[in-house]
DNA sequence: TTTCCATTGACATACGAATATCATTGGCTC
DNA sequence: GAGCCAATGATATTCGTATGTCAATGGAAA
């Protein structure tokens, strides 16, 4: 028997341990059935005194189940993926499923990187933030016979399961609220929409609301700027848009973050919201509802969304087959007083 | 040949499909200067064509070695747990260390069954989120022979590595610089202290430094609520504490979002920070330095102590044994306006 | 022609859990 | 005593990757 280092202690090692054979030992665990109740009393206080704790590599490698989710997420601190991720950590832990996380940063070819990886690693399911996927990534997944949830928007092309929302509508539903409340210089500020189909999607819906309503769509109209998207992105943006010779009567923040930092600057600046500006925001974090101007904003749920995804994976993993391979989740508009 | 799931694909398949035995295949990946040229190519002509990716599971049963890494923080969503999080997985991602990653939400059994579960899953490493941890936890680390760190805080008695820093002395020198300003009634608001060392470190300190100051510490002086810290807690509370006959004239709040909450109150209701009542945070979120009166905070590093603790890992992992087993990554009185 | 070396292959085995199949043993019932 | 059944054991093998060791082959150099 190994010496000191649980990893190490086998089966074998009970057997010898207890006196009884391997394949005792493992009815005992597996079938205990089959098992005198007198001799798996032996065998569990065997366990419990040379500390055996099975091979989950080995078992998994004969069982062809690992118990094992994968999740990629674009970022974790400061944004709603954190609330995604531990909305799928809750339904995965009852279930005595493992989650293996990567973080892609935004980039396609690191997705491919983690995606890769959890095929190699045997996982039994794969979650996915969004819809951009290298083209190695989509033949990965599609080769991959688990079940794929691609998770924080809504397309109609979808390589497996997807659970999310409608970005494009929600800016869409959005622009015209803000055109119905009667601004007149809507700028949008929102995060590149390369390799970022919900950016991509919010953006298209801004302008496609903009121009169904005669706006003009320029480059003053739409404020781009780096993944991921700060607080202090806002904060440094705010002074830049109104100092324009036609400072915006409003701005529509495609992420919350920035929202915040732009609600921050104008609070510190003597700036009227939603007086002199009006600001929107995407995503409902806690702290809009309970700013001095409580902040209009998106609302999402993106641990629902989390929490959905697994849920779909381990009901598909269990062999239900019956079940909408799309989830819309939906969003809402959160008036608040800062439009 | 397994059909259309790449995680079927296997050695076997690659060497029937390229003519070559199943020993220079592996010979071919994994000692390259034992095998022609020529047939390398052949073999990974072959491996692209057929989709191959090696099951590292069964590898991981032959090298004794699985690239994993465990990791139990006990929540993600708004907490720079998830920077902690994003930090670990930025030093593995590079070095090709997968992340196991579960959330214990303060329960020191979730984290026991995590622990059970990445030893089980024959983790390389195991990182955990403080000191406390049940019995079995402690036994179970104990004879796991990986490297583990017990990170956010530091302690005498370390089970074998810590990264973090010291909040007892934190909330010693914060509570004294109140103490020095001045303040009069000053009142402490913490999470539950069971089962959470930073909690009960910082309430100590905040206790000790009262008390040696010669201030008493009452029912009235700490208020406690329950895990996990929220921004609305903060907002509910506020009103209450001000509505005292002797509110109070400082508030330090031990972790940072109540804080906010509470600095949200104040400028919705006309309270007057730090006129009426001072606010000091712990944890330096983002939103801290932006705030219309930028908030007094205790700064803490939340993603260098997922950096280093991936690190000094990393190191042990690769054999280093002459590095220290403890690190301080300090903390910093942010003082701003708030106080 | 002989020797040496690079390359490939055959064979056996390891890692740890799981299990199919047949055999053995003891106790109980008829 | 025979038959049956519960319980346990022996044997062999699987899962997929890795590797030690020896054998075989072809090509090049001396």
């Amino acid at each position: 028997m190994a010496q000191g280092d649980n990893r190490k202690v086998t089966l074998k090692d009970v057997s010898k341990a207890s006196g009884l054979s391997l394949i005792t030992v493992s009815r005992a665990l597996r079938q205990p059935e089959t098992v005198h109740a007198d001799t798996r009393a032996k065998i569990q206080r065997t366990i419990d005194e040379i500390g055996y704790i099975p091979n989950l590599t080995a078992r998994s490698l004969v069982s062809q189940r690992s118990d094992m989710i994968g999740v990629v997420v674009p970022i974790l601190a400061s944004s709603l993926f954190a609330d995604f991720a531990q909305g799928v950590s809750h339904v995965l832990e009852p279930r005595k499923q493992q989650m293996l996380l990567a973080v892609s940063d935004w980039s396609p070819q690191k997705e491919e990187e983690a995606v890769r990886t959890f095929i190699a690693r045997q996982a039994d399911a794969i979650i996915v933030t969004g819809f951009s996927h290298t083209e190695t990534t989509r033949k990965l997944l599609g080769k991959f016979a688990g079940p794929v949830v691609e998770a924080w928007n809504l397309r109609d092309r979808v390589m497996d399961c997807a659970v999310g929302f409608d970005n494009y509508a929600a800016a869409v539903d959005m622009t015209r609220y803000l055109i119905g409340r009667g601004y007149d210089n809507i700028v949008m500020v929102g995060g590149a929409a390369a390799h970022n189909d919900q950016a991509e999607d919010r953006t298209r819906g801004f302008i496609d609301a903009m121009r169904a309503a005669g706006r003009s769509v320029d480059a003053d109209t739409i404020v781009e700027f780096d993944n991921p998207a700060t607080l202090e992105g806002g904060v440094a943006l705010l002074p830049k848009l109104m100092a324009r010779k036609n400072p915006p009567d409003a701005i529509f923040f495609l992420a919350e973050l920035p929202a915040h930092g732009a609600m921050m600057w104008c609070l510190s600046n003597g700036i009227d919201v939603p007086g002199e500006v009006a600001i929107a925001g995407f995503g409902d974090l806690s702290l809009s509802a309970i700013l001095p101007v409580p902040m209009t904003t998106v609302q999402i749920k993106g641990r629902a969304i989390g929490e959905t995804s697994a849920e779909l994976v381990m009901a598909r993993l269990e062999g239900v087959t019956d079940i909408p391979r799309t989830h819309d989740l939906g969003y809402h508009l959160q008036i608040r007083e800062s439009t």
